[in-house]
DNA sequence: TTATCTTATGACAACGTTGTCAAAATTGTT
DNA sequence: AACAATTTTGACAACGTTGTCATAAGATAA
């Protein structure tokens, strides 16, 4: 049988409210008598039951990570520090994957309206789905957003300042002599393709460069988007001499396309990306790209979410600044 | 406040236990009573407390895979068929980063020492980790193990065909010409890589041609050592037309420095990995591999640990197919 | 020493469920 | 109609903690 308070208290011959003390670090319980109940602890082997603790506490003692599949790259070691940080708060931390399918709507709907959580960190494009919403509506729950499309919302958040990325990776674009940008479009619903697209505009505008319709296309943020998008722009008359890509998977379907059709790149055509996804450090030419702090980012969420959970006074949004991440895939317009 | 199973029995007029048996769909409750339950739950909206129940069922609810950084790729959409599959179990699915760090390994030993757990799966190479072996034998923890290296131990354990499919994809090398095939080795604790250059060599051995160790340098599995491997081979003597590497990571590695040395891919030399990582196919050219079913393998395991859990006999160990995904990366042998 | 204040300690009732078992209600049998 | 057999229902004690509050033990002051 697994020993309880009790057995400890028995061996150590005090009350169980004395080892809750000890257990729970708090004063009022003289030296000796907490080396004895250590002394127990250590014989018995007893580890606190955390169902009776939370019962009583009244703490689920879970948080979760909503995600989507698409967005965000959250292979375990990048949550692997967030995990960590949940844990030596006494959480543990789920994750659901959102798809907004029949089964993954009824789950969610167990956690959050089942009050199966205590806090709930949201990425992005979860945090525009109107079914989750309405759930958060009914049933409250502490949440914090990564990266939310609207920042009026009330709920704190944290995000990535992309619309400064992409404006210095265009500008550095625009520095070795590209002209004709090409700026591949992601899917309008999330804050960060907004950004990344403003971000570029602005850079074209700060050096009096009219901004042509015609070179911003639509790519999905996919590899698929991004590969169709060039077979699209090379058949047609005048090519750019650089693809911006939204983010990372469409450039990689870019870099793909070209490569494909015996084009050199940077000779012929630079390629760049958003989010340093490790993909691209990996293909070659590697990835030019904007550093996009996913781990600070998650870690940063959940840090406000425990502040929250702690009572804390609901700590103001955080910018994170991302960072170009210079590789083989953009060198000078050709000519330039 | 929070509804609870008393709320709704005082609102159907009768004994929380009967409410307890509607919530647990058990027999003994007639037609008319049911129905007065059912609407009294959905009247106030009452979810059972699952720290109650758990606490009075003596479970705690929660699976844990064991992973590691860097061996599978266990990206959240890999993760969600499991992570359903648990839920609908009403387990949580908790994901632990083995790293062997002291804070991994403290929060390894909160885990299972602090009995948190109702049980495990442990992928590759957490299975050799000495430290959660002694754990383990301290605290019996029902487990089960996705590719362990020891497949004689008693634990139940779901694993893949690596044999076969390197065995089958050197035997493709050797049909389209190929005779000097290098194989890069990764860490020799993990199963997979030992069966991996097993298959190799039983491949060369039915078509007569001598194992050259020559030929089987070591690249760690990791990108920087195909890379590194690469480097060595070609400014040594005699090519070999083939990159055999022990999994993908490596493959991409090769690829990068094959690249990067105009070497060109498959004319000049064709590049294998094992695997199927995603990356493989959003490379140029496209990385020929052996696709190991990672998805199935987790839930393979789950349903295994599910199954041990709700009492069932412990099942036969499960070895999944592997299969060729031939893609640009590979052709013939120059000159065949 | 005695009165007073402070600090330690423990009894006992929560927390919200499920399991056990006895009692009540219903059904079936004669 | 009376009795037995069955089904339905509920009272109450678990489960293993923590919080409340009363009391016991020391420390301090006179």
């Amino acid at each position: 049988m697994t020993p309880t308070i009790h057995d400890v208290a028995r061996r150590a011959d005090c009350s169980i409210k004395t080892v809750s003390r000890v257990i729970n670090a708090q004063p009022h319980v003289r030296p000796a008598l907490r080396e004895r109940v250590e002394a127990a602890i250590a014989a018995t082997g007893y580890a606190p039951n955390l169902n009776a603790q939370r019962l009583v506490k009244k703490r689920t003692g879970a948080l979760c990570v909503l995600t989507s599949t698409s967005e965000y790259y959250l292979a375990p070691d990048v949550l692997a520090s967030a995990i960590d940080l949940a844990r030596s708060s006494d959480y543990d931390l789920l994750l659901h994957i959102d798809n907004d399918q029949p089964s993954s709507r009824k789950q969610l709907a167990s956690l959050i309206a089942g009050r199966r959580l205590d806090g709930l960190i949201i990425t992005p494009p979860c945090d525009t789905n109107p079914f989750l919403t309405e759930l958060l509506n009914h049933h409250p729950l502490p949440h914090v957003f990564i990266d939310p499309f609207n920042r009026d919302n009330a709920s704190p958040y944290v995000a990535t300042d992309d619309l400064v990325g992409a404006r210095d990776l265009t500008t550095h674009l625009l520095d070795i002599g590209h002209r004709r940008i090409a700026f591949l479009k992601g899917n309008p619903n999330l804050r960060a393709s907004v950004d990344r697209l403003t971000g570029y505009t602005q850079a074209l505008a700060q050096r009096g460069i009219p901004f042509d319709p015609k070179l911003a296309a639509n790519a999905m943020g996919t590899f698929e988007g991004g590969y169709n998008a060039v077979r699209l722009y090379l058949s047609g008359g005048t090519r750019p001499t650089a693809f911006f890509c939204v983010n990372d998977h469409a450039a990689l379907g870019v870099l793909f396309a070209l490569q494909e059709m015996n084009v050199r790149v940077p000779r012929d055509i630079s390629v760049c990306g958003f989010g340093n996804h490790p993909l691209g450090a990996r293909v070659f030419p590697g990835l030019t790209t904007v550093h996009q702090p996913v781990q600070e980012m998650i870690t940063a969420a959940l840090r406000l979410l425990l502040s929250i959970l702690g009572g804390g006074q609901p700590a103001s949004p955080t910018l994170l600044p991302s960072a170009l991440v210079l590789r083989g895939s953009s060198g000078s317009a050709p000519g330039a």
